[in-house]
DNA sequence: GGCACGTAGATGACGCATCATCTACACGAC
DNA sequence: GTCGTGTAGATGATGCGTCATCTACGTGCC
């Protein structure tokens, strides 16, 4: 390593602005999200893959895999979800080290309450002020970086 | 509110990548980081404020502004760098209510040794697969976002 | 059967982020 | 002076995220 490639003005400015502007966001998506309905982000994300799935039932693995969480950090967070009566635990029968867990009324009717508060957040304070070709811009940015991120995972990194 | 607008599969996504992309990428640079240096990205935002700055003396609301964080949060996080060796505070003899954050010798090693695998580990997993118009585009896109965060702070929520 | 290895999931410890609250000082009006 | 209001900053409680580790079950091989 002899010499490192620092990023340039352009690079810098918008790395900042990147970086400003994403913490700025989920922080006070997250706040109104709190605000009015009780619920976290995580939260929220939980709930959306249960009500997407029959019966509201799913597999702590595959509720990890679509969310690509840490496993332990889904682990907590079905803790505290239940905790809270949003969910329930279940055995599963066909596989005796796994679980289910279950959407509850609770939760159902939480998640019911906060979408329509949480789409307008994100409308108000993303999209409304965005062309269509921005954001198919940054979807394609977006799938780009998600796809470095997994081969620099796979490459063990 | 009688109906409300629901995303539509372009919006939708759009905004499932961008956040898998957001969430993912400031994971994995802050497991490079603390894994190669012991380094937090917050501590490491902390530190390029210390560095940027004559004598690497810096007033917490001064720090606040630039960084944006939440007050009591910028407090707790100096307490910890404090008790690592990274930060001292001293008095401020000008305004008895404030202090200063002053950057240690070793705090300035760490930065100086984690900066060129950060740096690295951007490049790689961020910039690397994208083209100037992109990173343009990116860049003012963040902007309009931050301009529409702080218009709704602004106007209350 | 017994063993090795892989997978599903939980847990404890610890650092981080937020909220509510508190102290202390500055500054202006009176 | 002192009283009200604003600003700088710290703190305790609590929920969140990560790491390391653990249990328990499945699967294939001998």
């Amino acid at each position: 390593m002899t010499g490192t490639r620092w990023l340039d003005d352009d690079e810098q400015r918008a790395w900042r602005a990147f970086m400003r502007m994403q913490a700025q966001l989920t922080a006070q998506l997250g706040r109104q999200l709190q605000a009015d309905s009780g619920l976290s982000l995580a939260d929220y994300e939980v709930l959306v893959q249960l009500t997407d799935v029959p019966d509201g039932r799913i597999r702590p693995y595959e509720l990890q895999r679509n969310l690509q969480w840490e496993q332990s950090r889904l682990s907590h967070h079905l803790t505290r979800m239940q905790r809270r009566g949003l969910i329930t635990r279940e055995e599963c029968t066909e596989d005796g080290r796994g679980a289910f867990v279950v959407l509850t009324d609770a939760g159902r009717q939480a998640i019911t309450a906060a979408a329509p508060g949480h789409v307008a957040a994100v409308r108000r304070l993303f999209f409304d002020g965005l062309t269509r070709d921005q954001i198919a811009t940054l979807q394609r940015v977006s799938q780009q970086v998600l796809a470095q991120l997994d081969a620099a995972v796979e490459t063990g990194g």
